[in-house]
DNA sequence: TTTAAATTAGGAATGATTCCTAATTTCGAC
DNA sequence: GTCGAAATTAGGAATCATTCCTAATTTAAA
């Protein structure tokens, strides 16, 4: 793994340019723009490859398929459970004490790569209120 | 959404019984030893149907397919990215000052559910330093 | 009871992702 | 540059996880 491919290549370009946590399968479509004969398992395997690197983070969602960001530094996540927006927030969680917190919690000395809230946002919160069921 | 039927029920009791964090195929095998006669349909069914009585927690993996874990009070975990080691640890998010930081952070007034952390465990740190590839 | 609503088993269908294969591309050694 | 080994590709088949469908059964409220 790691040569040069420019199948590869349009995937990061695709993921710099898109900061909006597609999923796989939009990625793929997006892609298709610039590679119009690249394949989808083409697109999946290197979605890994990139994650594997480093270059990308996969997010773990709680609704429908798993969404991908392109890593930049200190970039964590808070997922609606309800609705499945996404909130980006920051922190370097390798320097403050939340996580030094969090560490003594966990009990065992992780390296933590990133933070994932999962919740009820605002505005799902305020529909809720109308609601019955 | 809401007879009593006694596949639930033993649904619930193996969730209760097994703080193992089991994949939905897993909830399968266990619960088909006191019903032997019920359908994998019914438990992915009831499994949902579970998460949204708020009585399980899914769990959003990184590897492999979701896992779920009985829900009692105050209960986050951290994941290892590299084995899938689940650490359970705890915490009321709804009182402690991390998750007040971490709100003022997201700019948007969640209810938090849950934190989990994603980062390579201890072992996982170790076993690295003896490999290049 | 009676009846409507909820639930079930079982299998088909779907959705997402990975695997397979033969052809092509990359890249380091010469 | 040329060669050959290793990596990568497109395209489709296969797999895995999950949901959907249907007719039969169970639940629970009137």
């Amino acid at each position: 793994m790691n040569n040069y491919s420019k199948q590869r290549e349009a995937i990061l370009d695709v993921m710099k340019q898109n900061l909006i946590h597609p999923t796989a399968e939009e990625i793929y479509y997006l892609v298709l723009e610039k590679e119009p004969q690249i394949s989808k398992s083409t697109v999946y395997r290197n979605i890994n490859i990139l994650v594997e690197l480093g270059e990308i983070k996969k997010l773990n969602m709680t609704l429908g398929p798993d969404r991908y960001d392109y890593l930049y530094k200190d970039h964590s996540h808070a997922i609606c459970e309800k609705c499945g927006n996404i909130f980006d927030f920051y922190d370097d969680f390798n320097k403050n004490e939340i996580s030094k917190k969090l560490l003594k919690q966990i009990g065992n000395n992780m390296d933590i790569n990133s933070i994932t809230i999962y919740g009820i946002c605002e505005d799902c919160k305020s529909n809720n209120k109308n609601k019955e069921e």
